[in-house]
RNA sequence: GCCAGGGUGGGGUAGUUGGUUAUCCUAGAGGACUGUGGAUCCUCCGACCCGGGUUCGAAUCUCGGCCCUGGCCCCA
């Protein structure tokens, strides 16, 4: 039998509607902070992301060739698409530029829990304000949407200037090691490496930076920083805001493009990929051949967020389900149709089933029978049959419409 | 790419010191019945992940692959 390919997934109408749900919710959340959405391709030119994240990442990748010879991905994020879509269309757009998307985008890494080869991705994109309450609108907007899924998070803020100021001495390379065991808080690998380099000091000073929690504690660790009435700014109006987060300076995220703040949200219940969110502040335009655009955005990993919400019962609309007899059976369409026009999801037997038949199917997947016998044509009135309890009765058919209304699900 | 544990009808399962026609529940289709059959009874549909090996005989033992679950690496 045909399989889908490795780290895909079907999605039954059951979870569709899950799905939907929680989409629905954080495009609400968007809108109603002004971001509007847009789309990109499916695929892109390669180069779009080698140029920003070097070729490495083609391992990570869907790559392929098209008729044309085109080098060609399947996108793994959707950053770089819309900075590449605001160069080619919207540079002129009155600033700041609040975009949002929510799709699907592949990655070709071994699927464990939380993570498959195709996902989704809910995020947003605030282009052209280089201020405090840009980036303070951006980590508010981020905890709003998380919120507003009912997912239990902690959210990490932190800056990436205390620890570029810390490795200012270093060369590229080395700064890339260093971070890269401050990212996995492997002290001893830190330690190791800085004592190769003959900057042993470094260890300690940076060791207090990650466990560092406070503002001040940091700008006593790392120094003098351009950026402190930046940052001291954006902090205040987090903490103005009543936002919950933690500070934490060891936060690395590639640094490639990332320039100033970076935050990260963790679910509570997730296994080892438990990270839900991630963004930060960049500078990506210019790569693409734009302008020099300050941007700042962030990306929720819908999936993750799915996983960590678990089984999450939803709220239900009543179904119908219309029983009818042979002679009742052109009245009944006329009775569906008015459920319809009444705004309940309506089913008819297809399967011209006997009426027994038909009530046990109906039982099984709707809230309500509505009988459309010889007796109801006759008497131009409908039985409905609440199907949990039940109990039935013969009224108008306007009467049965309310009395759905009123019920609600069964 | 690496490690561990798994893979039996659509879902859930029994069966593995190798041995008839692979068990049961559920779901699905049909029938009896013809205004509640949502019951009861009957019938049908449908599975040993794939491929090689050992054997008279493999779901069972063995090797390889694929896939699933979780972990490592990575995580733009």
């Amino acid at each position: 039998m045909l399989q889908k390919p490795r780290g895909t997934r079907d999605f039954l109408p059951d979870e569709m509607e899950a799905r939907r749900s929680v989409e629905a919710k954080l495009r609400e959340v968007a809108r109603r902070w002004g971001y509007r959405e847009v789309c990109t391709p499916e695929f892109e030119d390669l180069e779009l992301f080698t140029m920003r994240s070097g070729a490495g990442i083609v391992e990570e990748m869907y790559v392929f060739e098209d008729k044309g010879g085109r080098k060609l991905t399947l996108r793994p994020e959707i950053t770089a698409s819309v900075i590449r879509m605001y160069v080619n269309e919207a540079k002129v757009a009155p600033k700041p530029i609040r975009w949002c998307y929510f799709a699907d985008c592949f990655r070709y890494e071994r699927p464990q829990k939380g993570r498959y080869r195709q996902f989704w991705q809910f995020g947003v994109e605030l282009i052209g304000a280089d201020t405090a309450p840009a980036d303070a609108e951006v980590i508010l907007l981020a905890a709003d949407m998380l919120d507003a899924t009912g997912v239990k998070y902690e959210l990490k803020v932190g800056h990436l200037s205390f620890m570029k100021n810390l490795l200012a001495g270093l060369d590229p390379v080395s700064q890339r090691k260093v971070m890269g065991h401050l990212d996995k808080k492997d002290f001893d690998g830190l330690a190791a490496t800085l004592g190769e380099m003959q900057e042993p000091g470094l260890a300690r000073a940076l060791t207090d930076l990650v466990e560092c929690r406070d503002l001040q504690s940091a700008f006593a660790i790392a120094g003098e920083i351009a950026e402190r009435e930046r940052i001291e700014k954006t902090i205040s109006l987090l903490d103005a805001a009543g936002l919950k987060y933690t500070l934490n300076f060891g936060i690395v995220r590639g640094l490639d493009y990332y320039t100033g703040f970076v935050f990260e949200a963790f679910a509570d219940n997730l296994g080892a990929e438990n990270q839900i969110l991630g963004g930060g502040t960049y500078r990506l335009a210019k790569l693409f051949g734009g302008d020099d655009a300050a941007s700042c955005g962030f990306a929720i990993g819908f999936d993750r967020v799915m996983v960590a919400l678990g089984e999450v019962k939803q709220k239900r609309e009543p179904i119908v389900a219309i029983v009818c007899t042979p002679e009742g059976r052109s009245r009944a369409l006329a009775v569906a149709r008015a459920f319809r026009k009444a705004g309940f999801r309506t089913e008819t037997d297809l399967m011209e089933r006997g009426i027994g038949a038909q009530v046990s199917h109906a039982s099984k997947t709707a809230d309500y029978a509505v009988v459309i016998g010889k007796r109801e044509t006759e008497s131009g009135e409908v039985t409905i049959k609440d199907l949990k309890s039940g109990e039935q009765k013969t009224v108008p058919l306007d009467e049965a419409i309310a009395g759905v209304k009123i019920n609600g699900p069964r």
